[in-house]
DNA sequence: CGCCTATAGATGTAATATGCATCTATCCGA
DNA sequence: TCGGATAGATGCATATTACATCTATAGGCG
């Protein structure tokens, strides 16, 4: 944001904000590893993950004991480091989760106000 | 984000992020200038929005010419400086919201996602 | 008038976050 | 034993942010 305002998300794509949810809630589906978890990831939208912010994001919830890790080897391929939400953690997604609901809220009504919107601006929107 | 994943914003608030929609939508409801806008942007949702990063992307914007402005005297306090939306800008509305679709539908399938969990995890929004 | 406060707006800067490229290591199959 | 794919880790140059500070003007007041 900020000096060039053109730079946002071009795509349209979840901005990479929201990775930490997303984590979390995969998580909770079952344990995972990076590489899987970096594919899940973008296919729920967010095209724009990377490993390098992935795997960094992965060690600070760590970190902060949101998740835990061990490595474990995998039949194909180097050994895997696979990742299980904590209680700490599941907790962390409930407030993210929270948080998300929020802004849903908010997003939604700035959208309804930009239906509502008297002349040709809400164009995309209007017969 | 990224280092510690518990930076986000904690309250739940609307990430800065999108202030530019925002600022573009309130814009299109007719003109105003930076004191004002920052209350509206707050009332909106954006509750971590600051005067120095509103004023300075406003000058951005203007320097797309998304908007242009005008020192405009005021009976009490300083002169103001009124901002309007250029056909460029309404053409930038446009685009952000569309982009915020997007990112509404990522969220609602993500929080149904969040509401289809197994167990407990989803305790906040089950009886 | 001289001073104080609130309103408006502009800037500087340190701390953080991100994006991208690169590096290591392991396994598989030819 | 070499090359490719899988996994994960790291370094570093930019971007972005949050915060504090600075200027300027109008209005009220003693």
């Amino acid at each position: 944001m900020s000096e060039h305002a053109q730079s946002g998300d071009p795509n349209g794509t979840l901005p990479r904000h929201y990775l930490k949810p997303c984590l979390l809630l995969l998580l909770a589906e079952g344990p995972s590893h990076g590489y899987e978890l970096l594919e899940q990831v973008r296919r729920m939208g967010i095209k724009g993950a990377e490993p390098g912010g992935l795997y960094r994001y992965l060690r600070a919830m760590e970190k902060e004991e949101m998740v835990s890790s061990w490595w474990e080897p995998s039949q194909a391929g180097p050994a895997r480091r696979t990742y299980v939400l904590t209680e700490h953690g599941r907790g962390g997604l409930h407030d993210s989760v929270q948080s998300l609901r929020d802004v849903r809220e908010i997003l939604v009504s700035l959208l309804d106000r930009f239906d509502t919107l008297p002349t040709r601006a809400a164009s995309g929107s209007r017969p």
